[in-house]
DNA sequence: TCCAAGTCGCTAGCATGCTAATGACAACCT
DNA sequence: AGGTTGTCATTAGCATGCTAGCGACTTGGA
């Protein structure tokens, strides 16, 4: 009789600890982990471009960056173009994290799993997706 | 977006955000509702015993009780029996808040998995009820 | 009986997210 | 050119979670 939501809450609260616990070793905190998969991809990107690729509020990115900056994982550099922009850049710490925290996500996804069969895992990427969508498409 | 963890975080904050949205409406905030469940259930629990059910720390039910308390939820009342316990006890506000919140919470799972079969909903259920047990009988 | 140990709520302080307001700068439009 | 408008990052302040540490109260053993 629990609600999907319920379900849903509970299983992203466990992940999420997990998963801040797995990346911890290695120097990356789970808030901060979103902004380093954008930098990742592509290093130098401003506050605000962080914020519309991960969907997320441009203040919550600037003060994850304070924070990563002081794990120094990125250093902020002016735009010598434009005066208003704030480039983030990775730190040789902010690169070098990447491979282990991967790994560490990726140990993770299989230990939560574990018990799911191939097919159940790709339902379940398979229904995520979809109300992600749902979600996104329906009403912002 | 093919990290299931990323797609998980991803999916649980457009709910969340939604969720919060939506019973906001009613007075509830989505960090009281989890306490508000509980108290639906048996009221005049202590924050100790709500955390437990929870699988939440005994400060947050406090915070959360406090809150709860300027909303106007629920009271706070000292057990006469034991005097380190607090017992909370749901409103009338808290308490008719309970039908309008639940039928917020089923229209936004409709709404969410709108494009989902009914099958496909089983196996999401399923499969985060194992995630669930997977992480919470692997590490504690 | 009385004190040491256990239990409990609470406060302090942090991380992570948000919105609103601010100030600096760029761009546009007469 | 100069003022208006728009676009940035940042700060302030809130909600939600956590851990650590405190003080009050109970309990159990000498």
């Amino acid at each position: 009789m629990t609600d999907l939501l319920a379900l849903f809450t509970q299983a992203a609260k466990l992940l999420r600890e997990a998963a801040d616990e797995a990346m911890s070793h290695h120097g990356v905190r789970v808030g901060q982990h979103i902004v380093l998969s954008v930098l990742w991809e592509q290093d130098g990107l401003a506050p605000g471009e962080i914020a519309r690729r991960l969907g997320a509020a441009t203040p919550t990115v600037v003060n994850t960056a304070t924070r990563m900056e002081e794990a120094g994982l990125v250093t902020r550099r002016s735009d010598p173009a434009d005066a208003r922009l704030v480039r983030l850049y990775l730190t040789p710490r902010g690169r070098s994290a990447r491979d282990p925290v991967r790994q560490a996500r990726a140990a993770l996804e299989r230990r939560a799993t574990a018990t799911l069969t191939p097919a159940e895992q790709d339902h379940l990427r398979s229904a995520l997706t979809k109300i992600i969508a749902q979600l996104q498409d329906d009403q912002p």
